[in-house]
DNA sequence: CTTTTTGCACTGACTGGTCAGTTCAAGAGG
DNA sequence: CCTCTTGAACTGACCAGTCAGTGCAAAAAG
């Protein structure tokens, strides 16, 4: 029988409440830090037990190894950026927003996650295109959630008609998912006191094809000689 | 006692067809590739020494450390990547194309040069938005020196009225930059049978505002560049 | 009410293994 | 003969994971 709580099932699962979570959210915190710092392989598990001042053996009572909580925390932190992505496009949605806007919104949603979690997203950056990894396939799976869900709005961007359906919808994802990800990291690095709108401005602009002051006027040939045929 | 080596590196310049030059190569290649699998920090020496097929002594030898050999490999390794984007932007100067069009080819040199460096490309993604490391200023010029390249072209392409003045130079490089690097990591990791004009011209099209089908009325007359097929 | 039991959550010294870097004598090569 | 390479043995630091033990609060027993 157990003593604490009625049933044990639900006591695992009540995440708030007891120590044990407490102590789970703050191994979480510090090793998103440490890692995004200094790598996996070079932050020691000593140290993550004593940012989280905790003792070494808590971190093995509550995760079953480093890769484990490495995982678990990976994991953890895609839940947080997708819900946060799917969250600014469904608004834009219920608004009555074009799917272009939503697209707009979810820019907009992906710079201040990043501000917010700055060392999560290098942590991201830094892990998600390494292979030969032991935690590869979550990696996968981290990768796929994020990007899909900006797909997905591309997607039905152009079933609805508001973007060309010549575009490559999961080249196009990818490829913008780079542009916030990187603009970001810039700006957090190199320029940490511009506004989170200024920077959206910036890119939004980039993306709406505002960027060249006289168009494609006399420029036809921006691509003329790549085009391979 | 090991400071021939240390002081050897000016020594080392001169002398490109040396056994040791060899070596050396050797030793890069192995090296960027176990780095970009695995990461700087669960990558041994011996194991370095031996994908390359040489002695440990013979790393010693030619690095004062392991920190040393990863430097080197970064700088030359950045070296290659400006040349590469700078060689490109000047052959359309040459040619008499617009900046717009050195943009864009610019875009196609990181592809390629990604496509045949994808290891190296790794290994910068992977360490480039790292702090608290070693070999920081490292990162930070190899990174000043790849964004400052498309920089240029962009500072040009205003000055000369092909781009809009409102425009973020240093952030719309960092954003461009980004674009190419997650885009073109994507398309070797998971597309890799793609060829790469197919991704150039998605990703042209994306940067020319030419996604959206009936936004822009200025976009619809070059709409014939859909070279792919 | 008090005493005892139970077991969760946590502790930190310890172990066994790994790895960067050293050393050096014996070649190889040009 | 001087530069470069080899290969193996060695050192010492560092580190993931272990385990015997502590503290504590709630439940059971008295």
């Amino acid at each position: 029988m157990s003593r604490h709580t009625a049933g044990g099932t639900i006591a695992s699962m009540d995440s708030s409440n007891t120590r044990r979570e407490a102590t789970r959210r703050k191994l979480f915190e510090a090793a998103v830090t440490l890692i995004a710092e200094q790598g996996f392989s070079s932050t020691t598990v000593d140290e993550i037990a004593e940012r989280a001042g905790v003792a070494k053996g808590t971190v093995y009572y509550n995760f079953a190894s480093k890769n484990v909580l490495f995982e678990e925390l990976l994991r953890h932190g895609v839940e947080m950026l997708a819900a946060s992505l799917q969250n600014a496009a469904d608004e834009v949605a219920e608004r009555g927003g074009s799917r272009v806007d939503a697209l707009d919104a979810m820019i907009h949603a992906g710079l201040y996650f990043i501000s917010q979690y700055p060392a999560l997203t290098q942590l991201y950056v830094a892990e998600l295109w390494r292979t030969n990894r032991t935690w590869n396939s979550t990696l996968m799976m981290v990768r796929e959630r994020a990007v899909s869900v900006v797909a997905d709005v591309i997607r039905d961007a152009v079933a609805g008609g508001e973007l060309s359906e010549e575009i490559d919808i999961p080249l196009t994802a990818s490829a913008l998912f780079g542009m916030v990800l990187v603009a970001a990291l810039d700006w957090q690095s190199f320029q940490p006191d511009r506004s989170i709108d200024d920077v959206h401005a910036a890119l939004s602009r980039l993306l709406q094809g505002r960027v060249s002051g006289h168009q494609h006027a006399g420029g036809a040939g921006a691509e003329a000689g790549t085009c391979p045929s």
